[in-house]
DNA sequence: TATTGTGGGCTAACAGCGTTAGCCCACAAT
DNA sequence: ATTGTGGGCTAACGCTGTTAGCCCACAATA
């Protein structure tokens, strides 16, 4: 592991233990015992940094959905499920990866579409309820990392209803209008 | 209006205009003619500046439901792009009240609740559909703002698909295994 | 073996951030 | 006439990301 790798997982640790105010580079300087311009002469900025933290994020992801994906009877709400678990026990990584827009043309070419695959093959291919489904849990791990729901809301049954009647819905091609 | 209203209208304006990092309050505080530490004397500090963002957007949303709600034939669909258009209208601000988790010991009581009634009355008080819809809704909201669906992906066949298909979903009480 | 790169540390410093301390002036009330 | 106070101000603090410039250890080359 050289150094930049070392940074970028150190930072990491400390994203998820501090949250985001305690990732400075003075900090992880400090947890490495450098100091924060010796940073400089591995990555560029902190910008690049946190886009090196996206990557291995979508990357993890992505491997959790994929073994979701295989080893249950029901694959959509093993991957729901699997999304909800990924976004708990990393919750201030999963803020980073999707409080702001995707730097597309920063990240490796295909780490986007790896963790979306398994979402795609779970619905078939049909993209239009894939997406559908990913909006739900996206808005329903947010809702509940930022504590939106009233105390007491039955969170699972609130899962089991959205994914099921999505995978329910109609595809465009064989509509109840036909 | 008052100094302190002035500020909080000014911050308001400076986030739509700039984004959150052209918030500062040296430019708060450059709109208005002053001096940044003047602004202490109407406001604790930024979080509380914030705090009363975050109550005037919520308000102004329930105003955006409440009319929706009351003006097409079909009240479920009507929020549901009413809440689509003010999100895009207001991105930052959207963003800054759901980013982190609401502040609700600090925000008047009844303003969340009532943002969240003319949803769950349009699913006629049915708390689980109506918290589908809601996550679903800022999922898709928070993505497309985000940019991460692929260009050309149809985003109004992806809304239709997901709110139609939460609003035939099956209630607890009147479900299929009856 | 002597020299020259160079990778990777370091300190000092800058501008910008939120915020505090302390001063001062205009104006209203006693 | 005096006193309080609302609401400005400057100076400054500690924090942030970042740059400039120095230096040392070590590998490669002449």
């Amino acid at each position: 592991m050289d150094r930049r790798e070392q940074i970028v997982s150190t930072a990491g640790s400390l994203l998820e233990r501090e949250g985001p105010e305690g990732l400075t580079m003075r900090a992880i300087a400090n947890d490495l015992g450098i100091r924060a311009p010796s940073l400089y002469k591995h990555i560029a900025n902190k910008h690049e940094l946190e886009v090196a933290l996206v990557s291995e994020a979508l990357t993890s992801q992505a491997e959790a959905f994929e073994k979701a994906a295989t080893d249950g009877d029901h694959p959509i709400s093993a991957i729901a499920s699997a999304y909800r678990r990924w976004a708990l026990a990393h919750p201030h990584l999963y803020a980073l990866m999707n409080n702001q827009s995707l730097p597309r043309d920063e990240i490796a070419d295909g780490i986007e579409g790896r963790s979306i695959a398994p979402v795609l093959a779970a619905f078939g291919g049909d993209r239009q309820r894939a997406r559908a489904a990913w909006a739900f849990a996206h808005g329903m791990v947010t809702l509940e990392l930022a504590d939106r729901f009233p105390p007491g809301a039955d969170i699972d049954e609130t899962w089991r209803i959205g994914i099921t009647s999505i995978e329910r819905a109609a595809t465009p091609t064989e509509g109840t209008a036909r």
